[in-house]
DNA sequence: ACCTACGGGACGTCCCGTTTAT
DNA sequence: ATAAACGGGACGTCCCGTAGGT
């Protein structure tokens, strides 16, 4: 089925390894020698597949925020309604640990790139709009079946879901505790009650 | 009168200079090079105060992080009233452009040094408790004199305004534009109503 | 054919030079920093074809010796007649300008090396003998063929050459005036006339 | 008679002890650190008598020229006869040992200085010129008593006495060896005799 | 005249990212 | 895909000459 050559397996096996190093220890601070040491492969192997280190990062960092989408999304298609999906991403990112070693990609890169790297700053700028728009498109969809209130702006909500959540990982890396990120998810859990526009029995007790 | 020696006039100044570097491009992205143009000072001049690279950064993110502290904490002692103040420092964080060019150093230095350098780690994470705890304090006084309600977890509230300000001000960076931060100043004003003891008519309105 | 290699090519540059600028300033007076800028290379570039300054300046200095005796012998080969050729020699080197800026190697290099560094004052001692021997070569082929007066010592000639075009370079390069120098090949013109064995019919006048 | 103040000794005896340091290891040779060595001064003692390390590197060389233009002229006044007076110099420099080490101050300051310190290499100009004045001087005098030959040209002379003995003791100093000094006394001897004009029984025969 | 403070700039080592040859 | 060549530039140590304070 999906029939890779040798060269395209290997260029894969490259930047998921590459992926975990620039996570972890940012653009400049990972050198060719350590994504050698990394892969097993020489300079030269790896120069066959990417025209520059920065090439590298830019795909690893694409690599690096698929796999972090893709743990945050999970099987939401199988969750029916707006509000329970967007408790189901948050229940993901609070819980899932990162596909890809190092914390959030994105906050990595954006931090990093934002004062310097112009390639990796757009990577990063287009993740973040990729992740709204995903959010948006949940929310509006919401409003459409009535699930949402409708007063609700999409756009707004989804920073607010997506700053508080980064926000909270933040906190918990630098005390190494989930606490922060428990916490936030208790908060957005209430927020998102207060969006719902569907009775619930259960609340109101 | 505060007589400083050329010396002590010359380390402020560096560390003033080398701040501004660190704080945008990073620890990894700052060069000794780039510190020497910047201060204007040779190898030796530099060397002279700090007996490393890491040594001047660590310096450098303390002052950094003052200055941060300061310009959020601002005037607080003249502002009465715990939610009051809490709005106040809110405000602060939203409206005042950073001190120092690059953003947030609490943010900036955690996410580089999260998997990398144990000092500078430990000095996001102790000015994290720092301002942790000066919202605790002011939460827990509040609390005290009957302004704040007392089912109110301090430690929680300051994580939950943390978070929400660093994850906005992520998002803002990286769309270059205020929305974000602006819209969890609305937000947090309306949580810090929330915790309000005091009887206001316009909120029963 | 002769293909150099790129670092070839590059190391032979970074010789010539490198042999301007301490046949100028001097070892001491010469700086790694000096050396980068005259060569556009950087420390990593430098270090990589010489292991350390001295001996990119041992280096320099058999390049810069090189190109002075090929100033001073010139077209020796196409001069019959051993007085012919020492003349011919003293005529180069009173004539040509040095094909190295700074002076005569030889001399700069004794003078600096001569309380100091051994290894400059060794090449520069092998450089003397080389010189001396080149003269002692041609003088006992004169004898030998009978255009020199037999009794001439070609060790004492060589020194009396060497030291005569030596010392009124000194004064040259003192006064800024070639009247020296011109003075001196006037002198070894006279004196190379009285080794001379053939009968010249304008001698006899 | 010749009352100093306790002072002006010290500064002589620095003058001194400077001298041989510059003399042999040249201006950018020797090291503040090295002439607090030798004079068992501390910098700042250094710095009370002179106001740079050029400044008393000048000093030290206008010190060591006059030492070493004594030993040549040594008790010349009680010679008679200008031809004998020039001979007992050239005996004086080819026989006495240098009154500062290192060598001949001329030529060390006009080699090193040529191409870069104008201070240096002007004093070391000036001593030139001196020494010249002095074979000038003695070679009219010659001419005006008859006792040298009327055609002799004084500065040429001068030149060539002065080119003749530096470049010879150029060889001695590097084949660490006295030969090349006393051939070239020899060939000096020879020429003086050729421009005397008094008639002597023994050069004659 | 000592001693320390001051900032400059020397030389050197090591590793970086890239290119090339094979 | 390896491995060596290439040149860039990082950080660091040490000593330099000078200035002040005592």
């Amino acid at each position: 089925m999906d029939h890779k050559t040798k060269g395209e397996r290997t260029r894969s096996r490259i930047v998921a390894q590459a992926a975990a190093l620039f996570n972890q220890h940012g653009y400049e601070g990972t050198s060719m020698q350590g994504l050698m040491a990394a892969t097993g492969l020489q300079k030269g192997g790896l120069y066959r597949y990417f025209s520059s280190k920065e090439a590298l990062a830019a795909e690893a960092f694409r690599h690096a925020w698929s796999a972090a989408m893709a743990a945050r999304i999970g099987d939401i298609d199988a969750v029916s309604g707006a509000v329970a999906k967007l408790r189901y991403m948050v229940e993901r990112f609070v819980n899932m640990r990162s596909p890809v070693p190092g914390g959030c990609p994105l906050m990595n890169t954006a931090v990093e790139a934002d004062d310097g790297n112009p390639l990796l700053r757009g990577l990063a700028a287009g993740a973040l709009k990729e992740w709204q728009g995903l959010i948006v498109e949940i929310a509006k969809e919401g409003i459409a079946t009535g699930e949402v209130r409708p007063e609700t702006d999409p756009r707004r909500l989804a920073n607010r879901i997506i700053g508080v959540l980064e926000g909270a990982l933040l906190i918990s890396r630098l005390e190494r505790s989930r606490h922060a990120l428990e916490d936030a998810k208790l908060a957005l859990d209430a927020e998102l009650g207060r969006i719902d526009a569907s009775p619930r029995v259960a609340d109101a007790s």
